[in-house]
DNA sequence: TGTGAGTTGATTTTT
DNA sequence: TCAACTCACA
């Protein structure tokens, strides 16, 4: 018998809904929100209503009453928030194939489908910042534009914010008074054309293409619309025009479409957000159901009371009464620290008490601040009491140089007609393409409007052009080829070989730099990532998907829950967390509200509603910091209380150390007698610490105590990033190898091998998982390449 | 063409 | 503070 009615309800009052298990569980708003699936729906849910489970209940009970799969479509703005959301569906209503991802995710997805249509082809590559950001350099030099006055970022920011406004290359005319606008007006079409020449998107132009696609095809939107009958969008506050425009056109035939969404939670208005979008969803839909979730089940009174006061203080939003059954709690606390110096060594003594005294473990803590460069003293503070941390943030995985360049090899055999590709790697590693060379072969690209590898393949026929050059990048060309003639391998073998036939791998290994060998490292990780692709790929060709995976995944999305680690992010990266003890630091102006938007009113709300964002995110304890002085630029420098500070109820918190900058304030004042420090210790020494510190302190698996080497180690065994519930490699090498034989994982990417009968020879890729990992060798003599499927071969390691 | 020292300039948030 | 860039030299 089925636990769920099978006829399409439209109706809450349903008395077969009251009773289906799915619904018993929530309250009267949920199950309203829950149960409401004909016609437009706006859920407004405050933080800690239980928006997640609203929404994921909701796709359940649209599948139980028999809506197919294949109808609904779920758009978010992170990876990590469809994941979640994938995860607890998944325990709803199991193995339903419901297209859950985010909004660059799909349109990605769609642009395969339709890209002819919008002048790509259908192996287009997705550039990330760096990528188009060079771009914009060539079309900036072919303008030849002075930017003395301005600055290639301003000039991309502009560029950014017309797509998110659909304003065309074409289309664009600068705003009076606008002062790069001119710069702008003579850049963006060259760039366009650069960008589709390359057959190459930013991250913008996913979305413009799509919604212009909607908006020239109706017949393709009426499809899709017709396809995709049930949309649901999360995060709506924080939706773009682009983004809206493609919302609305798949609504229309089928208008129904549920956002969810908090006005008080919109942080990304310099992306192009747009308030409107949800503050007026009733006026685009006059039908539409309104939700209001207040009720919070997250945070304590206190809590949630100042989060109430601080936000009240903005104008542009939905007024809301946020209450919750939860206990009082503890008072919120606001701490005054001479020094960031001090504000971080006490947060991280506190934090080390507190898991030394068994009262909470290091994942219940979390760090936020504003910006990414404000991690490096909590870090080193953290270390220091030997806590093991998490950073989600700046230089993430992909971001890294070696990973890339590698990279940009595989994005060129999948697209060749990638510039930004090519320039990356045509001397690197170096093989004496140098300047001059690479700016007469552009200068052919641009003369014949062709992409840079095919003006590189003429090389030799360049005027001007020494003979040994042409040589150097016609050897280079050579190789490109040998390598695309492995496209369709399984990734890992791809990758394989990509480090053995450009050398990257030899030159790595020959460097004595600490940083090259930790470059290995990061690579063996991308190895474990492609093989572990592969996997949960089989019957290969999956090489496009592994680019484009690589290139929408970011920084928040390698936040590990279930790791026990204190975890440090940005207050951007908070959003839709939650944590049982919460820090927000150097709560100062000029950082929180941030230097830039201190002027515009506009601006300085969304930074307002960044730090309800952070409060919001505390369950039991919350504490907000700032320093007298701080670090900028390398230098001390005196620095002021946050004005949202002084919007709270400060007679409600608990004040700690100084007066709010008024008079003099006690020079140090710590949370215990203990930790106070001599008013000396201003300088950037750190003191020496105790060495029983160290000895007794943990009693977890500490990562961060590690030697920088030996972490490294064990961060690449860590499988990353891909792994979704499915045997790593890692797993595998953990369990038994096939009876007899040699482990498959006894083998290393460019390890020395023996074969009886081949002798001697080098692994240049391996490929396949368990028993039917084959590893690639070639072999001294001749230079013989072979495949062997290693438990069943007579390979055996050639130790130095 | 590649390397290394020296200089300069910039520092928000992210798909 | 630190990374990116420039310039001189091998």
């Amino acid at each position: 018998m089925s636990l769920f009615p099978m006829d399409r309800l439209s109706d809450a009052a349903s008395d077969h809904a009251l009773r289906s298990p799915l619904l018993d569980s929530l309250t009267d708003a949920q199950r309203a929100a829950v149960c409401h699936i004909e016609g437009p729906l706006l859920i407004l849910a405050g933080p800690g209503s239980g928006k997640t489970r609203v929404v994921t209940h909701r796709v359940a009970w649209m599948l139980a009453s028999g809506i197919p799969a294949r109808q609904i479509l779920a758009l978010t703005f992170t990876n990590k928030a469809a994941d979640e959301m994938r995860g607890r569906l998944e325990r709803l209503a199991p193995r339903q194939a419901v297209w859950m991802g985010t909004f660059h995710r799909f349109c990605a997805r769609m642009l395969r489908s339709y890209a002819e249509l919008v002048g790509l082809r259908e192996n287009f590559s997705i550039y990330d910042t760096d990528d188009s950001r060079k771009i914009l350099q060539i079309a900036l030099d072919e303008e030849g534009i002075d930017l003395t006055h301005t600055s290639p970022d301003a000039i991309a920011q502009a560029i950014s914010w017309a797509k998110n406004n659909l304003v065309t290359a074409d289309r664009y005319e600068p705003r009076r008074g606008h002062a790069i606008g001119g710069i702008v007006e003579k850049v963006y079409p060259t760039y366009q054309k650069l960008m589709l020449r390359s057959s190459a998107v930013d991250f913008d132009d996913l979305l413009v293409h799509v919604a212009i696609l909607l908006k020239e095809n109706p017949e393709v939107r009426r499809q899709l619309d017709e396809r995709y009958r049930y949309i649901m969008v999360d995060e709506y506050q924080d939706t773009n025009l682009a983004q809206y425009t493609i919302v609305r056109a798949l609504s229309i035939d089928h208008p129904n479409l549920a956002v969810t969404g908090d006005p008080d939670q919109s942080i990304y208005g310099w992306r192009g957000a747009n308030l409107s979008n949800i503050l007026e969803f009733e006026k685009d839909y006059p039908k539409v159901k309104v939700v209001r979730l207040e009720q919070n089940y997250r945070s304590t009174k206190s809590i949630l009371h100042i989060a109430d006061q601080l936000i009240r203080h903005n104008i542009r939003r939905k007024e809301k009464d946020l209450f919750t059954d939860n206990p009082q709690g503890n008072r919120v606390r606001l701490a005054t620290f001479p020094t960031q110096r001090d504000e971080a060594e006490t947060i991280a003594e506190e934090i080390a008490h507190e898991v030394r005294t068994g009262k909470r473990r290091p994942r219940d803590f979390a760090i936020f601040y504003r910006t990414n460069a404000l991690s490096r003293q909590i870090e080193h503070a953290l270390r220091e009491q030997v806590i093991p941390y998490q950073i989600v943030n700046g230089l993430e995985f992909y971001q890294r140089k070696e990973i890339k360049d590698v990279l940009a090899y595989l994005q060129l055999v999948n697209n060749p007609r990638s510039d930004a590709a090519l320039l990356r790697i045509i001397n690197t590693p170096t093989r004496g393409i140098g300047k001059s060379t690479i700016a007469k072969i552009q200068e052919v690209a641009r003369d014949r409007a062709i992409p840079l590898l095919d003006a590189a393949r003429m090389a030799g026929t360049i005027s001007g052009l020494a003979k040994k050059s042409a040589v150097a990048v016609a050897k280079f060309v050579a190789m490109l080829d040998l390598i695309g003639t492995k496209a369709t391998a399984p990734v890992e073998e791809l990758v394989g070989y990509v480090l053995t036939e450009t050398g990257y791998r030899e030159v790595l290994e020959n460097s004595e730099a600490e940083e090259d060998h930790e470059r290995l490292a990061n690579l063996e990780e991308l190895l474990t990532a492609a093989s572990e692709f592969d996997l949960r790929n089989p019957g290969g060709a999956g090489l496009e998907q592994f680019l484009e995976d690589s290139s929408l995944v970011a920084d928040t999305d390698a936040f590990e829950s279930d790791s026990d680690k204190v975890t440090m992010m940005t207050l951007h990266a908070a959003k839709g967390l939650e944590f049982p003890a919460v820090y927000i630091v150097a709560c100062e102006e000029g950082l929180l509200p941030h230097e830039r938007s201190r002027r515009d009113e506009e601006k300085l709300e969304e930074e307002r509603r960044l730090l309800f964002v952070g409060i919001t995110r505390a369950m039991q304890d919350l504490t907000l910091t700032w320093a007298q002085y701080r670090m900028f630029r390398g230098q001390q420098a005196p620095a002021v209380a946050s004005s949202f500070l002084m919007e709270l109820p400060r007679h409600e918190m608990e004040l700690i150390g100084g007066n709010m900058g008024r008079g003099s304030a006690p020079r140090y004042l710590a949370w215990d007698e203990e930790s106070q420090l001599s008013p000396e210790d201003d300088d950037l020494e750190f003191p020496p610490r105790e060495q029983d510190a160290l000895i007794d302190a943990p009693m977890y698996d500490d990562v961060n105590q590690l030697e920088p080497e030996e972490m490294q180690t064990r961060k690449a065994k860590e499988s990353k990033t891909f792994s979704s519930g499915i045997v790593t490699a890692a797993d595998l090498l953990a369990g038994k190898s096939p009876s007899g034989g040699i482990s498959p994982y006894a083998f290393k990417h460019g390890m020395m091998v023996q074969h009886p009968e081949y002798g001697p020879g080098q692994i240049v890729a391996l490929s396949g998982n368990g028993a039917k990992r084959v590893a690639n060798v070639r072999f001294m003599e001749g230079g013989e390449e072979r495949k062997f499927v290693i438990v069943h071969s007579k390979l055996t390691p050639l130790t130095e």
